[in-house]
DNA sequence: ATAAAATAGTTTGAAATTCAAACTAAATTA
DNA sequence: TAATTTAGTTTGAATTTCAAACTATTTTAT
């Protein structure tokens, strides 16, 4: 029995969509691999750009947040800031108000690759909307909000 | 200078849809390890699923194809092979016309976990288009074929 | 026909990533 | 002011990954 809350997909529809999500997600990773394999910045992995992302320019968020938000351990954090800051992307900033605390910065270097980062991705979102006009918007964002509560849903049970 | 070829998206806009992506691509996969841990699949990672998944139903691909596609390692591809024969969902059958060759093939188990996987993405398509009738389809396509162009050009340079 | 080269997959050993648990230093609470 | 809690680091083990060496088989060249 097919749910009557949904359109009625044709098979084929389900399969492109379908396809269209697994293969771009695989190759958006895939190519901010090598984008970065031909940079300035060849010593960053693809987790440690996604740190240096989560980090952000000015936030100065706490160790244990960027975990949380990472879902990784402390202990994984620790060890992946510690390279970030050997090879120049990443200040310790001791907190002064309560010294156990670390605040993640970046530095200038950092904010650099943060910033060649966020182009690629203001590139492929421009991309994703080429030859839509004003009136499109509407639909492709009722989607995301679609797909972004089921997903909290599948997340709750 | 902004692109000519592209709609002059509202910065909220560009930002809304972003986010959209990165989280939605980041929850999917964390959805996807917890339906696993509550499933009686519990001893398969995520990249484990993944590998079932690109094993796929019946098609007996090589070895080296299913690496190729993961972009793995055949080393790599091996070991992880192994677990999963020893953990009875995937089965190696030597290939009679060529003796070199292994393919690949899914146990009866494999394939319950396979279907289990597609019921999943079947669902997330579904809620991808709900509430959009025939008409919007063509529209939420072209966004999808638009980004594929967008990478497969990255990829190439 | 057979020796040499190429190919498919496995094994090996090393590097990287990750975690939980123990630990240190600092702050909070009793 | 002693006990507890919290933030982050260290430690040791498990897992994942790779490249290179290896084995078995097939293809190519002589």
């Amino acid at each position: 029995m097919t749910d009557k809350a949904s359109v009625d997909i044709k098979r084929e529809d389900f399969k492109f969509i379908n396809d269209a999500l697994v293969d771009v997600f695989d190759r958006i990773l895939r190519i901010e691999e090598s984008e970065l394999r031909k940079s300035q910045f060849k010593d960053v992995t693809i987790n440690e750009l996604h740190l240096v992302h989560a980090i952000t320019l000015h936030e100065h968020k706490t160790t244990t947040a960027v975990a949380n938000e990472l879902h990784l351990s402390k202990g994984s954090l620790t060890s992946s800031v510690n390279t970030l800051v050997r090879r120049g992307y990443v200040m310790r900033i001791r907190n002064q108000q309560d010294r156990r605390v670390i605040n993640l910065g970046l530095t200038s270097k950092g904010r650099l690759l943060y910033r060649a980062h966020d182009a690629f991705h203001s590139q492929l979102v421009k991309s994703f909307l080429n030859g839509m006009d004003e009136d499109d918007l509407p639909l492709v964002k009722k989607a995301f909000v679609n797909l972004r509560n089921f997903l909290d849903e599948a997340a709750r049970d």
